[in-house]
DNA sequence: TTGAAAGCGGTACCAG
DNA sequence: CTGGTACCGCTTTCAA
């Protein structure tokens, strides 16, 4: 006897000889059931290969035990830690995820949230760098915990987790400055958003401060081959680069790429800077000097929030501080 | 007014002054509705921020327009391109995607597959190197569709994806005997695993034909780091190693990285190989010749097969050649 | 063209 | 300890 699809509650009763609401107690626990009972429920469940109907359950429940999880770039590793730490909490907590990609647009956003919404997710982490300018307002109200990376504001029900970029990106900039570097290209992607503009934006107000500090920029997409184009692009304006901050890791590796292609050597001839310190970083020749940002804490901090009733409440803000991580691929400017 | 998280149908419906069923006519464009009723509906659910309850309507409608993704390891880009070649087939399709994650766990497959049951999605890939023993049958005459990558075997409603791994390695071993290379080792993960093994095997099958060609094997995790500290344990049992064929790029990458730091130079003192051909063989250094995988035509594949009707009864199994990649990382066994 | 009402598969309260 | 049953929010006949 095999298991169907439609497989529902009512058969695995009638096959244990009693009656729903006791195959549903025994299945969630809950109430108390004679445990010779429960032993027949469990054999019947067992034979049949019974899986219960989440969709019923959540209907009639009221409750997802499922929170949903929304990210810019699935594809760059930064996001994918943090996912994987908020699994981890999750998971210890019973609870599953549902990931969405929004690939940077802000349409694609509002229709993940609205999914989500749809799901009745418990909680809701959008871990994003685009925004909708009246997502605030829908999700407010919305009763629904949510925690925003990196954009939002904190209202009832909605936490911030932000990261100091001002910092990173000045420690970033005067290290780079006291080497020697005066020609400086600042090298990311989809520059209207408002995260990745503030990198810059930092970049370009210690350029102002320190008066011969040159800084050009370019952009492409938030992948291996958009580091690489962006490069190409950066040095066909600014030949006499001599320092390359990319606004993260993978974008840095594609910079490296097309760098050693072009005979121009790491650190000796260009140095490169990543941001976020994934793994690649470490495994990349050469290793990378990065900023450092916390993914298993920011994970963590999401999981607390989206899955306790105290702290989802409590419209806190949290600003992470970044560290920088020296490694091989900066050095002494270029003569 | 700001759109309630328990929103429902029923409130729409006396806002636009009609019946629930007609609301659920324009939701759903089904039947017909007369244009100015559907405005007012549209009006009043646009004033709402009203979100159907996706659990209500999968069970009312008893099917569910997601379809279920389970890969082994999400943090290597193998699985990552076919989980985005399904889901941009699935969002075109108008399907939804959910995946859940393995770490080749069999338990946790079995946990995520009924997860999935649970969910009455509408079709189910997994695209996993583990296997339980009674999934299949725990799947089978369960109605719904599975294409199943590199495990199971084809049944109704069970399509079968399977690369030729022989073939590949097959070329990838005459390739690097013929560059002289006799002591190769071999670096893996999960040993115990069928597929996996299947790539070694055919390697142990080579060396028997060559007669004169030894391999060494070692295995750690599916991972960057994984990879380096497989070389650590292979170099230390076999320090003449000419050549390391790794089973995938992403321990091929922690294996450069591990060379790197020992002064071994690649390939002028030994030869690697990836597998896979994912993006990031062409950006790390020295860029890796590999055996390429076709990751969009796995997943067109299997959405041809779990979104449309015929294809699905087909009971097909479908075998992928992979060519052999040249590039950096390979060259003539040092004396 | 629209509305009323019977489910979909569970959960949970109330009796017994 | 167990069974009966009223919903959960939406879809889908069937009538009007």
């Amino acid at each position: 006897m095999s298991g169907r699809y439609d497989m529902k509650l009512e058969q695995v009763a009638r096959r244990a000889r009693v009656s729903t609401a006791t195959v549903s107690r025994v299945l969630n626990n809950t109430g108390v059931v004679k445990s010779t009972t429960r032993a027949r429920v469990l054999k019947a469940i067992e034979e049949l290969k019974y899986s219960p109907n989440l969709h019923a359950r959540s209907l009639a429940g009221g409750k997802s035990r499922t929170i949903g999880v929304i990210v810019s770039n699935i594809e760059n590793p930064f996001f994918l830690d943090i996912y994987k730490a908020v699994e981890e909490g999750a998971h210890t907590a019973g609870y599953e995820l549902v990931m969405a990609n929004t690939d940077y647009s802000s349409e694609r956003l509002v229709t993940s949230v609205r999914l989500m919404i749809g799901r009745r997710v418990a909680g809701l982490a959008a871990i994003v760098s685009e925004m909708d300018g009246d997502l605030i307002e829908e999700l407010n109200g919305n009763g629904i915990p949510v925690v925003f990376y990196d954009v939002g504001t904190p209202r009832r029900n909605i936490t911030n987790i932000r990261v100091n970029y001002r910092r990173g990106m000045e420690t970033l900039t005067s290290y780079l400055y006291s080497l020697g570097h005066r020609r400086i290209g600042f090298l990311g992607h989809h520059a209207a958003l408002g995260p990745i503009n503030e990198r810059l934006k930092v970049l370009l107000d210690a350029a102002a401060r320190y008066r011969d500090l040159e800084v050009k920029t370019s952009a492409d997409a938030d992948t291996l081959e958009g580091g690489r184009r962006a490069v190409r692009e950066l040095l066909a304006a600014s030949p006499r680069t001599t320092a390359i901050v990319c606004v993260n890791d993978v974008m840095a590796v594609g910079a490296l790429r097309e760098l050693r292609e072009r005979g121009l050597r790491v650190p000796e001839d260009v140095s490169v800077t990543g941001f976020d310190n994934v793994n690649l970083a470490q495994f990349c020749h050469p290793a990378l000097t990065t900023v450092h940002i916390p993914r298993d804490q920011i994970g963590r901090t999401i999981c607390d929030c989206l899955m306790n009733r105290e702290t989802a409440l409590l419209e806190q803000e949290f600003v992470i501080d970044p560290e920088l991580v020296l490694r091989e691929s900066t050095g002494p400017a270029a003569a």
